[in-house]
DNA sequence: TTAAATCGGACCACAGCGGTCCTGTTTTCT
DNA sequence: AGAAAACAGGACCGCTGTGGTCCGATTTAA
């Protein structure tokens, strides 16, 4: 568990296969037959990471689907947002009182918000250039962040 | 989204409230009062935790609950998989072949199971100890953590 | 004008999650 | 021995959200 939906899963093969031909325009089918995936989802997919400004579209007869900026500046954590909204691993988070059973008595709560930052950080690092390539050499190296103003040392 | 079950987030909760009085042994239903939960719930994932060798359990009237371990030694991660099965983010992993739309050309592949690799390590290094501390003080540094055999510099 | 494409929805089946409850079994206390 | 207190192990159910399909409207090129 912990997944991401079959729908972001998707929306990154697609964006990568985007990546790949990225001279020319492709549109919703083309794309589904090289990710062999049927066409109606992956119009679905492609509608919405154009709404979340990741993708630029085309309509009309010559028209498809093409990145609105380098696959470089793209990162996973981008494609799953535009997806499924924002990245958090509990409910109790971004400042709704009233809920976590009454009040801020919650030990865990603080916490909660670091390990949000760090694994969405973590997305965040991940971009669609790397997921690209086939054997990615540079990937997911995470190294020295510090999520914490009051990090010591461990 | 990306979120961990509610179930999840309760038993994460109540592993503290039993690790903050680790001397005697709780029952479901001090234990529902003290986090404010209903005590089916209670019963229902402390049940879980048990099956996951996190909790010991004692049967009887004085029976309870209380830590198979100390709580320097039990992980986030392995609290969640005991409610939820094996992290992972996507469903492509874990070598079942002839599911991906057939063969493993698919380009993302590798790359998603190394991310899964640091979200689990991620999870696997915050200990429930650092959990129970209100404001912790070194969580989730994540430093220097290096998955590819290859990595390179970036 | 027509055809090809995206856009924006509505729509539905189904699995999984949240939550309750019931019947056993074990243990302690009287 | 018997009763009460607690865990064990399910069955069960409503409901939300996901996966997936489809349709009409709009835009654009030929």
């Amino acid at each position: 568990m912990l997944r991401i939906t079959k729908q972001s899963d998707y929306a990154i093969v697609l964006m990568t296969h985007i990546t790949s031909s990225e001279d020319r325009w492709l549109n919703a089918s083309e794309l589904a037959t090289q990710a062999g995936l049927p066409q109606p989802i992956v119009s679905k997919i492609l509608k919405l990471l154009t709404r979340g400004r990741l993708l630029e579209s085309q309509r009309g007869v010559k028209g498809g689907y093409c990145l609105a900026r380098s696959a470089a500046r793209i990162t996973v954590a981008e494609i799953i947002e535009a997806l499924e909204g924002p990245i958090s691993v509990t409910e109790c988070v971004e400042e709704s009182p009233g809920e976590c059973t009454q009040e801020a008595f919650c030990p865990v709560r603080g916490n909660w918000q670091r390990i949000n930052h760090v694994l969405r950080d973590a997305l965040s690092e991940i971009t669609l250039e790397e997921m690209a390539r086939p054997s990615t050499p540079a990937l997911v190296t995470l190294g020295s962040r510090e999520m914490a103003p009051d990090v010591t040392a461990r």
